[in-house]
DNA sequence: TTAGCTAGTTGTTTAAGGGTTACCATAAGT
DNA sequence: ACTTATGGTAACCCTTAAACAACTAGCTAA
């Protein structure tokens, strides 16, 4: 990498005259500009990023948390952040935290030393059931700005990206309810995230509105055989409708209820929160929820490099953007 | 963020007094030691990141760039990057390629200006397709370590991580044809790709072994609807055994056959490249060739980091790692 | 005509950003 | 007078930019 220094030495000038030269200063005569961005571009020269971030006392670089690389989801808003910020001119840098607080809280030590400018994150499982924020308030109080996504921290006053949980689940039930299916179950592998819980709650209330329906829950651990546990949950119970909380259990459920010899959306109605590709791992396909996940991305980085660019944006006075999701009707309803 | 010469300042010593207490210099008496170390930790001071990395001449930073995210191998392959650098005290700083080589070259230009250190990457369909190399050499000769993975350019010189994929495809053919299977088809959805090429040479090379069996492959394009591709494929040709080159359409052809009414696996015995999450997305499960795509990362990050820390390693002399798959055997298969 | 001044043009010097470290300075102790 | 212990000075990494210097050209006034 050649620097400034070694163009004015070969160029016979000050080090300043080729820095302000390469920046096209009036105060350089059009002759030597000319001759500097000539050497430049024979060197390929290209300003130290790192001595820039110095200098400037900003990165251009966003710090992001995520709590699981291997969800779709997450993975898809990860995208959507890069590509977004992109665009801005910034770059991100990314820890997982693999859904635990400490490595969470690492993920800020490590970073809020000059690293980055601010951070995008979705709260940890772990630190969602400890109901930790003090790292949080800690990093704000900091000067970093911090953006979260899908699950947020409530008491922590900063940006936020949400997605319409409680409603989309809500009226996803209720569709089940119009089908006349008279058994409708709620199944989650998502119980200790917050927007686990407003789904379940947005199933809940759809439900218990009805006088003719009741609840009909489960909740499947991480480490647990999803395809057993459905598998068995169908064998015991009279099941016509599903409602999956998560990616996977909504085309896990399809795929065992036709195993159980059950017609798919005829016997059993299945709606999922899951992506499209998920979608067509059954037959008939997942009817989902679909969160837009990339524009959850995007609209995250946009908070945040907004409030980058207006640094006189008071702490105090944050955005939610409630990204409401789209319902995506395939085979799996009627 | 406070810095050296604010704690000088308050204790009334010089700028480096403190840099050497904290850095356990000999130099420095044991009592200032105690109170510079004291007053540290009071602020919780933490060197700034930039001006070490521009004084040292290293970012601690690597640059990984993938091509695209969403695909759960390269997600995973991520994860186990991000877990082995962080572990040496290494950053990761992500570009997504998107499969296109001009957002490729542009990760290379946006990242190797002193923002990192070295480069992990899975070559871009379309620079595979092209064949460009050009970049790669660039960014070499510029003292930039890479490390490829996965998919790689082998004509540059460069550690690579990859997989036995033209062994692993052979020997699950033969698993296939040495159970009894006579109509063995292959399906890909990535014949682009150097590895989609590699297991489709040892797909035919086990099918041509056989003098009773005949190549039958099933290209499907990014575009096109897999689901559909695969259940016309089915209709029109008689199968009794698949191999997956990616990791969708082996759940979707145990779906497939199955909602056309053949057994999975007494009618249809199938295999796929694909994860142990993926897997439990049919009924029932789909026997994998794993990758283990962690490892790959992890791998990936060593070589990388042995290159930094050994500065004088000649840069033709290259390793090549390779990963061999792990057969699981699920209930696709006999 | 020409010294001397002003203004404008073009570059250079220098400081700053935060940290490390080779080298130097000062004091006390022998 | 010479060590030894301790701490300070200054250079360096690379870039930018404010402040300053030098030179030219044009103009005025004697």
């Amino acid at each position: 990498m050649v620097t400034l220094k070694q163009l004015a030495k070969e160029l016979n000038v000050s080090i300043s005259t080729v820095s302000k030269a390469l920046n096209n200063s009036e105060e350089i005569g059009e002759e030597t500009i000319k001759r500097v961005k000539e050497l430049a571009k024979l060197y390929n020269y290209k300003p130290n990023k790192v001595a820039l971030s110095l200098k400037q006392n900003k990165t251009k670089t966003i710090g992001v948390i995520i709590p699981n690389i291997l969800n779709h989801f997450m993975a898809k808003v990860l995208f959507g952040i890069e590509r977004e910020a992109g665009l801005h001119g910034y770059n991100i840098i990314t820890c997982i935290s693999n859904e635990s607080l400490n490595k969470e809280k690492e993920g800020f030590q490590l970073l809020a030393n000059g690293s980055v400018d601010g951070f995008i994150l979705a709260v940890a499982k772990e630190t969602q059931i400890k109901n930790e924020i003090a790292h949080f308030k800690k990093t704000l109080g900091d000067g970093f700005p911090i953006v979260m996504f899908d699950r947020v921290a409530h008491d922590v006053q900063c940006d936020k990206v949400i997605v319409d949980d409680f409603d989309s689940t809500y009226n996803a039930t209720k569709y089940l309810i119009n089908e006349g299916r008279k058994n409708i179950c709620f199944i989650t592998t998502i119980d200790g995230l917050s927007v686990g819980k407003l789904r379940e709650q947005g199933y809940n209330k759809a439900i218990l509105e009805e006088n003719n329906q009741q609840l009909l829950t489960l909740k499947i651990d991480k480490q647990e055989d999803s395809q057993e546990k459905i598998k068995e949950f169908f064998e015991n119970n009279t099941v016509d409708g599903v409602i999956s909380a998560d990616n996977a259990t909504g085309v896990i459920s399809i795929n065992t209820a036709i195993s159980l010899g059950l017609k798919v959306p005829n016997d059993v109605s299945v709606i999922g929160f899951s992506s499209k590709y998920i979608s067509s791992h059954s037959i008939p396909k997942l009817t989902i929820i679909r969160q837009h996940a990339k524009d959850m991305g995007a609209f995250a980085a946009q908070l945040l490099i907004n409030r980058l660019k207006n640094p006189s944006l008071p702490a105090n006075e944050t955005t939610t953007k409630i990204v409401k999701t789209s319902f995506v009707k395939n085979g799996s309803t009627l």
